[in-house]
DNA sequence: GGTTGTTGGTTCATATATTGAACCGTAATT
DNA sequence: AATTACGGTTCAATATATGAACCAACAACC
């Protein structure tokens, strides 16, 4: 591991959960020698990406982020391009919707939108999201490059009880997200929450992210998955559209597929 | 200087301008050997900092930094404080309005907004603000830690004719600006641009950064000119208030001072 | 169709920059 | 007055970064 690695990894650590973390603190979170620490938030606070709270001599992430990042939306808007879709999903279906983008290997959260509607929420508090515990993680196994399946199984924790932690079970589950269209995680990651998600795609025509819903398990009953299954179909459409991309018809066939099924079975009922 | 610091620095030349840039490109702008900054490309990549185009295999700001600037923002929410302030200044004065912060030795630009009015308008496209030539890095100078003046002094490029490139006039344009109040910057950084600035404070009771209005200087008169204090003076307000902080009351006295003598002369002319 | 000049990416011996245990002074707690 | 925690510093040991030279692939050009 580079130190340029090693000092990125730092900023992982701040969450606005976590805004702001004292030396001690971080180098026990991070795991790392506490000189070494030291020094990288010394390199870090004179590039701007931490500084100092004066009063608490505490580091919180810097302004050169707010820079960059204004740079990064002008160049690649899909912070913006997710938005809206979000906040009519999040609206349509009651629950916290949030987007996910793949860079590399690594499955990244990009924004959420909470839904004012009920009291109680899922909170998306995640950068990072594992690819086996979760529908967005899901979603790009199944769809995303076929490499990721064993970035994947190097680390299957037990997040709950219910969190597949093997790789035969992960292949079928993969298997089922892709012959479904959607990503599903039955409080595989948290106890409580309930994820739905769908592909999302890019310019290059190949897997970019997801949008996903976490809704409260208890709250969810067949016409609620109903609606969220097909308000995903949207919001993955607009993004999608907006990312410079196109559905691909396979998928557009499994979605159409999955939800006349699910219709079909609640009409039976 | 450390490699970390290496490797960040690549991230400063990417801007709206140049959104993505090949290996060769970068190491030649940041005039580093090719294999060194290939792995540093690598590691940021890695890290989500930067992503490659994977059409042009150009590289471009990565998504990680999305999800800082969100902990960033919702830690220090200044871009959000500033924002409806340099609205109100930019549309009072119908010039560009801009705001920047300290961070360390550094004056960064954290957001501006131009004014519909004209078509011709100011652009500011400065990441980092070089102290002794431009309003807000004047301020800097005026109402900053002592410490600035010897970083300023480091590196007095002349960018324009107008450019003070020696100590003892900075020394004076600085006790001009403490004095006033205000910070000037009349042509100093690139022509045909004049700057006008205040500064803005924080919680812990000291300069935080600058609030400024860049005008084409060929509009100026001497009553835009009070129109632009004036607003600059309820914009720091604002901003500083936004910010936790208060104006100290012997800048409100420079401040009202300056104003009355420039509505004297005027009226006297 | 071969020559030339790019590009992104790789190698390996060299040497330089990173590392961490132990240290210090200060400021709360007890 | 002793203890514990904190942010910050030191220096010998060594792991890590470095860059000249090297590929293969592509494009322009005569």
């Amino acid at each position: 591991m580079s130190s340029a690695s090693k000092a990125l990894s730092l900023l992982s650590h701040f969450s606005t959960a976590r805004p702001e973390i004292g030396l001690s603190q971080l180098y026990r979170m991070a795991k790392r020698d506490k000189a070494t620490t030291y020094r990288h938030l010394q390199t870090l606070e004179t590039a701007g990406f931490v500084e100092k709270n004066p009063l608490t001599k505490h580091y919180r992430l810097g302004p050169a982020i707010m820079q960059l990042a204004q740079v990064r939306e002008a160049t690649v808007p899909r912070k913006e391009g997710a938005k809206y879709a979000l906040e009519a999903l999040a609206d349509a279906t009651g629950e916290t919707a949030h987007a996910t983008v793949l860079s590399g290997q690594t499955l990244y959260g990009l924004c959420e939108r909470e839904s004012p509607r009920h009291g109680i929420r899922a909170v998306i508090d995640l950068n990072v999201f594992p690819f086996h515990a979760t529908a967005s993680g899901l979603c790009a196994l199944a769809f995303g490059p076929d490499d990721l399946f064993e970035v994947a199984t190097q680390n299957l924790d037990g997040f709950t009880a219910a969190t597949t932690t093997n790789k035969r079970d992960l292949t079928k589950l993969v298997n089922l997200v892709r012959s479904q269209g959607f990503g599903r995680a039955d409080q595989c990651y948290e106890d409580e929450i309930y994820g739905l998600s769908a592909p999302v795609f890019d310019h290059t025509r190949s897997f970019a992210g997801a949008v996903a819903v976490a809704c409260v398990a208890s709250r969810l009953t067949p016409a609620l998955e109903r609606t969220i299954m097909s308000e995903l179909i949207i919001a993955s459409r607009e993004v999608t559209r907006n990312w410079g991309g196109t559905v691909p018809s396979d998928i557009e066939a499994k979605w159409a597929d999955t939800v006349m099924h699910s219709t079909a079975m609640e009409s039976a009922s």
